[in-house]
DNA sequence: GACCAGGTAGCAA
DNA sequence: TTGCTACATGGT
């Protein structure tokens, strides 16, 4: 069984693995009850099921992860390492982005708060069709029932793996959501984003639009297109940016950050989101999203 | 029972 | 362009 250790002196800054993956950036990891060795300091398991490129006909990657004092620890179906550490953002140097952060903006007092509130706090990678779904789930929802209605989306209509005497289930690909009815999608609990789920699954499977090909475009553009996908306006457009597509800049005003705006910065409230968010751009620069991660998920937690 | 949750589509002015 | 409103569903 392929395996491996990411020592943390491979990447920069902090990882906490719960705090991340349950920051409402990603619905796709779950937490496991197994451990993956014996003496783990932490019996914390995560683990996600990402589809190969490839799509169709290709078994799907399990990934499980967890951490120890001095690495972060996986084991996988496949050599993964290469996927772990995208998964994860290994590769981003945490401080050199808070820091750069901190140059655009000046003293930010409440940044400072929430990075300091959670120093284990990274943005990841998400895959991009299962990310777009996933946000377009969540709107008017709570960030727990997000996870389960994932869950349950993935136990219901995606493909099912054998990995170490489990049974691991893929998220659902673009065309078995595509087949799957609306009323089957609103007794999954979807309500009334079952079309929007639907017509958007539609669209990718065949092949009208993937959200892969925004890519190409600069970053407003990219939010533009984005919008033509079913029950993708700006705020879900700015999520799927950011989580799955490297538009770091990208920051989604949801209702924690439009309260943030008006009572924090009142000055970056310009109305509209395109000015508003241009604002906030303007005042965290290139890696806006990490700053509107931190303080989302500070936001939410404290208290 | 209201009210709310990481909003968006559809329509009117 | 901006400003309504309806929209499912489960939890306080």
């Amino acid at each position: 069984m392929p395996s491996g250790r990411i020592s943390r002196d491979q990447f920069h800054g902090n990882l906490d693995l719960q705090t991340t993956l349950e920051s409402g950036q990603t619905f796709l990891w779950k937490r496991s009850d197994n451990r993956m060795y014996e003496d783990a300091p932490s019996d914390d398991v995560w683990y996600s099921t990402v589809l190969p490129a490839d799509g169709e006909g290709t078994e799907p990657t399990i990934i499980r992860v967890t951490e120890t004092s001095d690495a972060l620890v996986w084991e996988s179906n496949v050599d993964a390492e290469w996927l772990v550490t995208s998964l994860l953002r290994l590769d981003d140097d945490v401080p050199t982005i808070i820091d750069t952060i901190r140059d655009t903006a000046g003293g930010e007092p409440l940044l400072e708060e929430a990075y300091d509130a959670h120093p284990g706090l990274r943005v990841v990678r998400s895959p991009q069709f299962p990310c777009l779904i996933s946000f377009i789930c969540s709107q008017q929802m709570q960030v727990g029932r997000i996870h389960a209605m994932q869950t349950k989306l993935a136990r219901t209509l995606g493909d099912t793996v054998e990995f170490n005497g489990q049974t691991y289930h893929a998220f659902p690909r673009a065309d078995q959501l595509a087949a799957t009815t609306e009323d089957e999608l609103r007794n999954l609990g979807l309500g009334y984003r079952a079309p929007y789920v639907k017509r958007t699954a539609e669209m990718v499977a065949a092949d009208d639009l993937h959200p892969g090909e925004l890519h190409q475009y600069e970053y407003e553009t990219a939010r533009d297109e984005i919008q033509q996908f079913v029950g993708v306006g700006n705020k879900v457009g700015d999520c799927v940016l950011l989580y799955a597509l490297d538009f770091l800049e990208a920051v989604p005003i949801d209702t924690w950050i439009r309260s943030a705006v008006e009572d924090y910065f009142p000055e970056c409230d310009h109305g509209s989101y395109t000015a508003t968010s241009r604002a906030l751009r303007d005042r965290w620069g290139a890696y806006a999203g990490y700053a509107q991660l931190f303080l989302f998920h500070y936001l939410r937690k404290r208290e």
